[in-house]
DNA sequence: TGAATAGTGTCTTTCAGACAATATGCC
DNA sequence: GGCATATTGTCTGAAAGACACTATTCA
């Protein structure tokens, strides 16, 4: 290999997203420089030169949010020559999903400040990260219509109407209940967990999913 | 930003489909320096850094097989730190659909040898590209489900037998003439282009694809 | 018993998939 | 007429989608 070629720079940002507050949420990182300084951006960073992609986008990931095991997906390389105004960044995208009950700390960054932003409400957005967060609710639905990554964004024990409330946000759509339920259930993904308590009114019973399902199911073609 | 940081090498690595000798082949070169000298590899090359990744696809694509204007999508970006024994490189992977009878010059390449490898016969292949290759064949076989990728593999005007050869070939089975005509053509994708002459015996319609149509059509489910 | 949510069944329509006979053009 | 491939329709079973009533717990 001849070693006359400029290397370009190589980060990781990663799109991670949440259900709160009946919303699908997307965390945000103000910068504290410029270029783009006090704008929104995508947590991310540098490659290291010793360090496997995804352990970059993991490291980022629990840098933000101190999370650890959430389902974590390359999404796309975004290379184009002006997209850092400084010089030739690329970086490949990743998109977490994390249910938000298991994020200990939300400040627990080393950028100035950290937030939520319902992805309907997305503030001016430094880069091309705007781009690749649409990029990155394209593939979210399709990821909800062929497989089971909505469950990522549960916890570990859920009821039927919270896995339809998660697909309703993420579709901004309703779903018959009666249908959703039957076909969630004939999917053979899910075992009862025994009945909720503390409820006022008739509880639901509690399901969780079955270890090794098939990546691909088909719960839902919207 | 700071400077600090060491700057892994990128590369673009294309998978070149194509239908040849009713078998689903890929182009691969055999490499002339070490390492792994007289292997074969994926063409490809290093990124420049004033061009954005899919001009370096383009461009390299053009180098090896002389066309322009296919099918061309980025697949994924490999970036194991080990996979290149020299130093870091990263790869961002893309998958290219010709149709064979469009490639001109088979020998245009300035790497010594190039050649169509049938996807069941591969040779030894150099780095990871055997992995990358098994890659695209499952992102191949998922485009051909749901969008209209296939046609790419074939000359504008085409029959309807000749589709299904290359879904046949692709997934490695055979479907129903019936079912796979009544499918097809109640996508409403095509329009007829008058009867095919000089064959002998009954002429067949040909066939090409609308303008304009929608991405996500779900020709086929195997 | 009223409020709140859970849980469940039927009917209709659509579509995938199994299956084979006839049509056309050339020799 | 024989050969080669093109073209076309029906039936069945499964699943999607429309649709509403009963069940359970607590206050």
């Amino acid at each position: 290999m001849k070693d006359n070629h400029q290397r370009p720079s190589v980060t990781v940002d990663i799109v991670i997203f949440s259900i709160r507050e009946d919303e699908l949420q997307v965390l945000l990182v103000r910068r504290d420089i410029d270029p783009f300084k006090e704008k929104w951006a995508l947590p991310g960073g540098f490659v290291k030169i010793e360090e496997n992609l995804e352990e970059a986008a993991t490291r980022e990931l629990r840098e933000e949010t101190g999370v650890k095991d959430v389902y974590l997906e390359q999404l796309y390389t975004f290379g184009d020559v002006k997209r850092d105004p400084r010089e030739r960044v690329i970086t490949i995208a990743y998109m977490a999903l994390i249910n938000s009950e298991n994020i200990k700390v939300e400040g627990k960054t080393d950028v100035s400040d950290a937030r939520w932003f319902a992805i309907k409400k997305l503030p001016l957005l430094a880069f091309d990260h705007k781009k690749i967060i649409e990029y990155s609710l394209k593939r979210l639905m399709w990821k909800f219509e062929y497989t089971s990554v909505a469950f990522s964004l549960l916890p570990k024990e859920f009821t039927i109407s919270k896995v339809q409330k998660i697909y309703e946000i993420v579709f901004d759509k309703i779903f018959d209940k009666r249908n959703f339920a039957k076909k969630l259930l004939s999917l053979n993904v899910l075992e009862e967990k025994g009945i909720k308590k503390d409820v006022s009114h008739r509880p639901p019973m509690l399901y969780s999913i079955k270890k090794n399902i098939p990546k691909i199911i088909e719960i839902l073609k919207v």
